[in-house]
DNA sequence: CATGAATGAGTCTTCATTCAT
DNA sequence: CATGAATGAAGACTCATTCAT
């Protein structure tokens, strides 16, 4: 946790630092990721750092709770609180949502995918904290959706919500492989690339298999 | 590549040295291994290992290669050669076979991970190396699946490859939860803890899931 | 360039790691220099020598520069603005000069010596940095000389103007010797040693060589 | 000094290792060269060399007095012992001599000029050698030319020996620059750049300054 | 509260040399 | 006598962290 130090600082110096410690963090791994390296090119004082983070791991689990909030609010921006809709397009939704959020906004998906799906010292404080696995948010949505008799009741609501969850971190690259996008150019985070019919149709294709593979007999005319 | 002095090594001391530094790259990312503390454990000296390697990076890319291997041999041991059977036999076999790997061959897993599905230096020049993701491996499945007529003549083959290659790598963690196994408990790897009802409960979900996702209309019987 | 945070150091600690550092670097090749040693023997902490200078080479390339300048301050302090006089009698002032230095400063002048005359990794750098050769110094005198009609005028400036710088390289170490000079006691830089007839003697030979080898006909008598 | 087994080697295996240690020892300073490197880039193990030689500065020392030697065969192949002359012209044969050695052999002139007039672990031993300073050679030399009367009864004969060893030493690098010679062309060794007007024209003003400086009053004319 | 100098253990890598085979 | 593996001290350099100012 940052100190109250941090937070009292001027809004641009802070979010300065926190830009910069961003690119470290995408860019390396936790233990190849530089403090030294974050305070020159943040222009601060080393000491200073040390005033607003208890440590190097204290700055990392910070950096990823702000950079996982932040990226959900861009995400709401984008996609203006579509409610309604069944689970599919629920999920259709947060398939786009999250595969645009790859492309804009590069780095924070890949801190991101370091923090909760890759191995790091800090793998068990980030889970004690109970920063649910997307599983778990999925699981959610498929025990409403058996309640309402949509999916199939056969379903192991855990389960299927992992394999959804793994589903999605999958199509990202996918995508972006598709679109041709050099690491370069979605870093650059080219939105406009986005809409392209390529994207849809993988979308369609992800949806029509997990339509047929979880709804419910009856309902898959 | 290792030198030939490596390989003239006796073997009780070359598998050792292979221990260890399996050992020291599962537990830690690249940046976060360290090759002192490896020759320290080997009890050799730090020049010898440079005798074997050229730097840090050849050895983890020797590990890599080398660990993978063992864990197909291990594999193919456990499973021989079950032939004949529908693509959706062969994937439940194979989603047996890693997730038995994961717990039988514990620190193997964990360092194939880091290297093919997460961001490290040398994720590049692994590619390279044309260590085909499982994805590629799936895809072909598919599209004979496909010409077959039993699979569904409207899927994405490489779209389709890439969504079950994530699930199974999705499903390793969640058995392993199910289990109830600690790291401990996994690492200790006892192989009897696998054949237990929900294991194969979990198996038969993400295959119908597949099934019904997958298949062609007219197979859906 | 030593960092600012060097140029900050309270002065005896900072001119005494200069003294440690041009110790090793005159008793040294470049490549023989150990930044290691150079830290022991200041009683710093290794990590402080790297705030104060990039690298090895940034500290060896500072040295270089800040002896000669001090050698040439030294210098200008021992023969205070000696003006007038013809060509000669400055190349006497010089010869007597450098020599008188080598013996005061002999860690200035072998350090400067391994950086000016003799092959190292920066040799090149050196050059770019323009410390011109002190050839190019003594063209400019010549050239004046020559033009003046004191000098011969069939002399080619660049070339004679090498061999001078040549020739004064090489008055130094036979006055150290003549002068019985181990290097022990050449260490000491006993000033007063220097004050003999036999070194006159030397300067006289070499001035009365130079005198007919480059004086113009008429001026010869 | 190289062992007896050293000189049992077949020659091209002796001569390959020679050429091998050369290189290492022109291209780097003492300290900066490397045993590993000399013996990888021979070919031979890494024992081998030490069975001929009893460590680094033997091996050094031995390339030194050899390379000194080769040098002076192929001069005197060269310039096949041109007697008679005088005094003048068997110096502007010596001049013309090493600065085509400079040219010819490039690596041999490196290696030389590093162990004969650079600071390095093995100066004194090579001294204690007697491998005289070019100086002392030409001490002699003007030693006769004084008691014939043909050089100025008031030289100092050491001293003006050092000088003009000093000048000759002096005079490669200027005929290199003014060639035009790159430093890749000067290691090709075109032993016909050399047969141009504009060396020849070096050679006669060294000659021309030194005949002036040096000469007795009445041989002037 | 910002600073930035100081620290020394740590990093990876290369060194010259020895010695058992 | 050739070999080349073993050695561990030493190389240059970076690290995260502390603390006096």
């Amino acid at each position: 946790m940052p100190t109250q130090t941090f937070w009292n600082l001027p809004a641009p110096k802070r979010e300065g630092l926190i830009a910069i410690a961003l690119e470290e963090f995408a860019d390396n791994e936790y233990a190849g990721a530089s403090v030294s390296r974050i305070v020159a090119r943040a222009g601060i004082a080393k000491g200073s750092l040390y005033q607003y983070f208890a440590d190097k791991g204290d700055l990392f689990l910070f950096m990823v709770e702000h950079v996982g909030q932040q990226l959900l609010e861009r995400l709401r921006g984008l996609e203006p609180e579509a409610t309604g809709g069944d689970f599919f397009e629920l999920l259709r939704r947060q398939m786009s949502a999250s595969t645009r959020a790859a492309l804009l906004l590069p780095l924070h998906s890949r801190l991101l995918r370091r923090a909760y799906v890759e191995q790091h010292p800090f793998r068990e404080e980030l889970e004690r904290r109970g920063q649910a696995a997307s599983g778990g948010h999925f699981r959610l949505l498929i025990e409403h959706g058996i309640a309402a008799g949509t999916l199939a009741p056969d379903l192991d609501p855990e389960l299927a919500g992992a394999l959804i969850g793994a589903m999605l971190n999958g199509v990202g690259p996918l995508v972006t492989a598709r679109l041709g996008l050099s690491a370069e150019a979605a870093a650059l985070g080219d939105p406009a690339s986005f809409d392209r019919p390529e994207v849809e149709q993988i979308f369609d294709t992800v949806i029509r298999i997990l339509k047929r593979g979880l709804l419910a007999e009856r309902e898959q005319a």
